[in-house]
RNA sequence: GCCCCCGUAGCUCAGGGGAUAGAGCAAUGGUUUCCUAAACCAUGUGCCACUGGUUCGAUUCCAGUCGGGGGUGCCA
């Protein structure tokens, strides 16, 4: 597809006074704008900054672009002290629409990665707790990152780090000797592990000493000790049958489970080379580096018993990452609260000699909280995400029962309604974890997460849906998507649409780039509103021989919007419903 | 104490040197003999936390202050 927004910075670019004031075409590109309001036109270009070298003022010199650029277009009209240009609506409408109809599901991918491997480490839960509303995060907005990735031509690794080490497993183990049951592990794994750390922790207040034999059980466990070992992998095996569970409601897959226990055996490597490094020095007991040097204070590398912390299983994953994959990037989506540690340990891989630390990259995220406080495993106040899932189906199955289209319009289809009901409820909650800038902390609430009106998943799906809708009513009546006259589409609300689909590349692209994906979130909602308005302000089907040109080319619009849409919620990981 | 993040409409949040600062929710009014009303249209609100600096121009960049959150050696 053109590029306008480029073909229109070469075309200033190339004025002899651009060039006299040492601006490039990508110079000019990068100053280039589009105007908030669509009235202005489609692309504008400030004069301020040729004020200076040209030594006159900005009006007079968007005045003398604009004559300059004239000649050879017609959309050149000048505002102030901008030069604005607007694009001829049918031509645009032909190039659009014939991009998304040869790229179809591809539409918005590119081959900016070119093979190079991406490893996208996300979800990482600790085993033996359950999923809560706070886990949701990472899984979703990881697993998001990786498809985008993977959209842009990057090969994406998926890596579930899991939380399969360290003493809180020391912890479960001496709460099961204690008063755990066999039967009642079996029955319901994490429910059960639960409750017994949460007894371990109230207990270990009164006898301080729990805390001690916890940290002996994992010393022993990592020693290699056999039964430590054996109920530890009961333990994992018991818990990662319930983790698939959710896994697979959200739709979201993994290449790799090698989580911190996959490091033990790795640790003694990286704790040695760090010693042959010089880096690292005896404090009270302990063995650390110092990072006081680069205002980052001292990592803890082995702790006084000889056990190693989370931070050396770090470095060790990273070393045999890049040993294994030779990764391009090794991403990471792990909350805010770790910059410290992962701000540590890159340093501590850099200061090892090792370049690619750079290619190391925290993608942190924001907390989410209950409105009575932080949420808590340990004490029991938390949200479970399974159950918000539930609650967000069971109320969508209420809303389609309530309106009826579908279980009429698809009775035969028998589960339409539970596939649906899924497919929207579930997609809500995960639309609204991708809404917002992922650095926000955020307060949970249930009516929040329960509403469907306005910039919403299901608001997004709705469009989607009456589009496809559309779509079948024309082929009912043998009417073609594939071709038209363009010249239909040239009123407010059919270019704004266009244009809101032209953009979809490109919000990939950024989404991307910034390991960001509410910034195709907002997009996909854009080009739901814009169809929106369409659909509202200009009748699509029309059963008139005279009107077939101008309806076919309306249904080709319709079809590019669906596609864009759907393109876009796949990559979020929403599901896009032809029924709704 | 020190370090990091956040502070924009009643609420939840976009925007991020430049043209009158935007959405959604909530509120009010309107739109269905017409392609799905989970929709559309209309109406109102802003010392863009504060103070200073850089700049032709700051809500945006820089410094400081205040407020909120997180982190800060034997958890992850």
């Amino acid at each position: 597809m053109r590029d306008y927004g480029q073909e229109i910075a070469a075309r200033i670019a190339a004025l002899p006074q651009v060039k006299d004031a040492g601006l490039d075409a990508a110079a000019v590109a990068e100053i280039l704008e589009v105007p908030q309001d669509a009235a202005m036109g489609d692309f504008a270009f400030p004069c301020f900054r040729l004020a200076k070298a040209m030594r006159k003022a900005p009006q007079a010199i968007a005045g003398e672009l604009a004559d300059a650029l004239s000649p050879d277009s017609c959309g050149v009209e000048v505002v102030g002290a901008y030069v604005n240009f607007r694009l001829e609506r049918g031509a645009f409408a032909a190039e659009v629409l014939a991009a998304v109809r040869e790229e179809g599901a591809a539409y918005g991918h590119s081959g900016l990665g070119g093979g190079r491997r991406v490893i996208v480490e996300y979800s990482s839960p600790n085993i033996a707790k359950p999923f809560h509303i706070g886990h949701i995060r990472s899984t979703v907005i990881g697993a998001a990152i990786a498809r985008i990735l993977a959209a842009l031509g990057y090969e994406v690794e998926r890596i579930n780090h899991l939380g399969d080490y360290g003493t809180q497993f020391g912890k479960l183990i001496v709460a099961y000797r204690r008063f755990g049951s066999k039967d009642e592990v079996e029955a319901a794994p994490i429910a059960t592990l639960l409750k017994y750390y949460v007894e371990f922790h109230k207990q270990a207040e009164q006898d301080p000493s729990l805390e001690e034999e916890a940290r002996a059980a994992f010393a022993a466990l990592e020693r290699g000790a056999e039964a430590e070992r054996e109920l530890w992998a009961w333990f994992r095996e018991e818990s990662l049958k319930e983790f698939t569970a959710v896994y697979d409601m959200l739709g979201i897959t993994f290449d790799s489970y090698a989580g911190e226990s996959f490091y033990s055996d790795k640790m003694r490597r990286i704790t040695d080379e760090l010693a042959a490094k010089g880096l690292l020095t005896e404090s009270e007991g302990a063995q650390i580096v110092d990072l006081d040097d680069c205002g980052l204070g001292k990592a803890l590398i082995k702790k006084s018993d000889g056990s190693t912390l989370y931070i050396t299983r770090d470095i060790a994953a990273a070393v045999y990452r890049k040993e294994h994959y030779d990764f391009h990037k090794n991403i990471y989506v792990v909350a805010s609260q770790q910059d410290l540690h992962f701000r540590q340990w890159i340093k501590i891989v850099e200061l090892m000699g090792y370049d690619w630390a750079h290619d190391c990259v925290h993608v942190p995220f924001g907390l989410v909280r209950l409105a009575d406080g932080a949420m808590s495993t340990r004490t029991g106040n938390v949200v479970f995400l399974l159950d918000v899932l539930n609650q967000a189906v069971e109320k969508t199955r209420a809303i389609i029962v309530e309106k009826g289209v579908l279980t009429d319009d698809a009775a035969e289809d028998g589960p339409a309604v539970d596939e649906a009901a899924a497919e929207i409820g579930i997609g809500a909650v995960v639309f609204q974890e991708l809404h917002n800038n992922r650095i926000k902390d955020y307060v949970f609430d249930w009516d929040k997460a329960l509403n469907f009106d306005g910039e919403t998943g299901p608001y997004v799906q709705y469009g989607y849906a009456r589009a496809a809708s559309v779509l079948r009513k024309a082929e009912g009546m043998g009417l073609s998507c594939n071709n038209g006259d363009t010249a239909a589409l040239t009123g407010d609300a059919a270019f704004a649409l266009l244009k809101k689909i032209y953009e979809l590349p490109q919000a990939v692209r950024e989404a991307g780039e910034k390991y960001e994906p509410s910034l195709l979130t907002r997009h996909v909602v854009d080009v739901a509103q814009a169809f929106s308005a369409f659909y509202h302000e200009e009748r699509i089907l029309s059963d008139d021989p005279t009107e077939r040109g101008r309806t076919e080319a309306k249904l080709a619009l319709t079809a590019a919007a669906k596609q864009a849409i759907g393109n876009g919620l796949a990559l979020l990981g929403v599901a896009a419903p032809e029924r709704m």
